[in-house]
RNA sequence: GCCCCCGUAGCUCAGGGGAUAGAGCACCGCCCUCCGGAGGCGGGAGCGAAGGUUCGAAUCCUUCCGGGGGCGCCA
């Protein structure tokens, strides 16, 4: 298209798939207002210079100052063409950064809870979309291995013996010796003496603590790599960056800040305190970097990791994707770090706020007990669910062939739901509902790609052809495909995914209207055949290759 | 008290300053049921409130109301 006159070459009229046009320009007010013109005279203007013989119909102004552009037919069926030619499917490949990502981050010793399952799965999904834009990602897990906790785990953990049951139930379930320890530091005064002296030992690097840490760590993965296996999340041994690693650092950056007049003693702790950060009564909120008792906590840790990601990382653009409530720790410990030097002014840093998931009541996520959920229990359930779905639409498949589906669908569903969501929304957690075979649901965009499929197994020898459009369901469908590129780069600059499957949610009802009025197999010629086949075919890829950008499977059948 | 997030249809959620605010589920009426029963068309009903900026506000700003969270030795 020409730029609109020379000397307003550098405003841009917004162009955007619109509901009235397959594309429209607006450049109402930035021009009108410079030109002192109305929108309407503006967009009659703008038409004036238009150029955009081959690729769209004669562009018509409409409204108080829109430029509406329907796309030449022949121009959208080379476009899909291309479209199904381009390994990335339109997907543009951008100047590579290095984004280091802290996802997931349980804790050691503790159980993962649906706070946990939703970082995990936003993080693996912005991960994957990210790599696929051809940034370099640096998957972090920042896991809770170090700190006040492990004095009261390493001493539970001699208290009940390392190859006890007890300390088995790590692997598998560690609410149950978690809740044992803390019980004990909470009733046992004594306890509560020795836990504290081992976090100092375990601070200082005393050998014996470290071995006991160790174990307790081993166990640990062991139940991480469990749920991240289940899960088909991309994380493994390689991608821990846990708090642990950062103990050598510790003392420097307390030295340093105090050095540099950053950081300040406050009764009895060293704290930096930052303009602008008040709590209760107009006192000023320290971020606290070392405690009284000589001991670090996460404040500490986490200044060291930005220092890290940017000094040996040389990350461009950081990314954590966290829990909403540590916004204002996450702030604090950036500005520290910028004052500091650790992070320069040319490293963004970005909080994806993690929203709470609730349960019916509208409350943070709960067993019907009270207790907190466990995790590896909950995905069960919703393995179990899908089985019962499964079974009920398709009794036709093999017992075994159902048993292997519903692991994806289930697993599939749950994902989904965490990622359809904006990620700083709460949303009411509903099995059912992220099962179902009908609405904005994982199952359902599975189950559209199993039906594409299916199409493609029939038509046998006959192979797709020339994309040719027609039918008002057809331009449709090859309109959607065509946005495919865009909805990924805006979900790797805006880190939100919730818009490629709302993007996938569409597409596969641009398909299920265009399955509806146009027949593929049996189409009136040759060249419609193929030209459907084709259509099928590139939806088929999109939608395998949009489940893949947030990490769920497509079952072959289901 | 200070700070952050949120408030959109009966329910669950979309909505990057643009036209008449959308989808799914639920409900009502009609139609189709042919490549695998992801059906199709129509209907009711909504931006918490008030101001402001703007040609134009669900969107940006202010205030108020309501919900959630955070605010010194847990992470």
């Amino acid at each position: 298209m020409a730029a609109f006159g020379e000397e307003y070459a550098d405003t841009d009229p917004v162009l955007r798939p619109s509901q009235f046009a397959d594309f429209q320009a607006n450049v109402a007010l930035a021009l009108g207002k410079r030109l002192d013109r109305s929108p309407r005279e503006v967009a009659d203007l703008l038409v004036e210079h238009l150029d955009v013989s081959g690729v769209c119909h004669e562009p018509e102004v409409s409204g108080p100052g829109f430029v509406n552009l329907r796309l030449d037919e022949t121009w959208l069926g080379t476009a899909v063409d291309d479209l199904s030619r381009d390994p990335r499917l339109g997907v543009p490949a951008r100047d590579p950064l290095v984004v280091p990502i802290d996802y997931s981050a349980p804790n050691v010793a503790k159980e993962m809870h649906v706070g946990h399952l939703r970082t995990t799965v936003v993080g693996d999904a912005l991960a994957r979309t990210l790599e696929h834009l051809g940034h370099r990602v640096i998957r972090q897990n920042h896991v809770g291995d170090w700190g006040t906790p492990f004095g009261m785990l390493i001493e539970h953990l001699l208290d009940v013996g390392e190859d006890s049951p007890e300390a088995a139930q790590l692997r598998s379930d560690p609410n149950a010796f978690y809740q044992a320890a803390r019980e004990a530091f909470e009733g046992e005064p004594e306890f509560a003496d020795r836990a504290r002296q081992r976090v100092v030992s375990l601070q200082a690097g005393d050998p014996e603590t470290l071995v006991l840490w160790q174990e307790l760590v081993d166990l640990s993965k062991i139940y991480f790599n469990t749920i991240y296996s289940t899960l088909g999340v991309g994380l493994g041994d390689e991608d821990l960056a846990g708090e642990s690693s950062y103990n050598d650092d510790l003392a420097a950056v307390c030295d340093e800040l105090e050095a540099a007049g950053i950081a300040t003693v406050s009764e009895g702790a060293l704290c930096v305190f930052l303009d602008g950060y008040t709590g209760r009564e107009g006192k000023p909120v320290p971020l606290i970097i070392r405690k009284s008792d000589g001991g670090y906590g996460y404040g500490t840790t986490d200044l060291a990791t930005v220092r890290h990601r940017v000094r040996d990382l040389h990350a461009d653009r950081m990314l954590y994707v966290i829990g909403a409530p540590q916004s204002l720790h996450l702030r604090m410990v950036w500005d520290t770090a910028r004052k500091a030097g650790w992070l320069p002014p040319t490293v963004e840093v970005v909080h994806v706020q993690i929203g709470n998931v609730l349960g019916a009541d509208r409350k943070i996520l709960k067993t019907r007990s009270g207790a907190p959920l466990r995790l590896m229990a909950l995905l069960d359930e919703a393995v179990a669910a899908a089985r019962a779905v499964v079974d009920e639409s398709r009794p036709d498949l093999d017992e075994s062939l159902r048993a292997a589906i519903a692991p994806q669908v289930g697993i599939g569903a749950v994902k989904y739901a965490d990622l359809s969501v904006a990620h700083d929304s709460e949303y009411v957690f509903d099995l059912d509902r992220m099962v179902a075979l009908t609405g904005n649901t994982g199952p359902y965009l599975q189950y559209a790609a199993a039906r594409v499929r299916s199409i493609l197994r029939s038509a046998g020898d006959a192979v797709p052809g020339q994309v040719r459009l027609g039918e008002p369901s057809e331009r449709a469908l090859a309109l959607a495909l065509l946005g495919f590129g865009d909805v990924v780069e805006q979900v790797g600059d805006l880190l939100e995914p919730h818009r490629l499957c709302g993007y996938l949610f569409d597409l596969a009802q641009a398909f299920s209207a265009f399955y509806e009025s146009c027949p593929v197999l049996s189409a009136p010629d040759e060249a419609t055949r193929a030209s459907r086949l084709a259509l099928c075919r590139t939806t088929l890829d999109v939608l395998e290759s949009g489940l893949g950008l947030l990490g769920i499977e497509a079952p072959e059948r289901m």
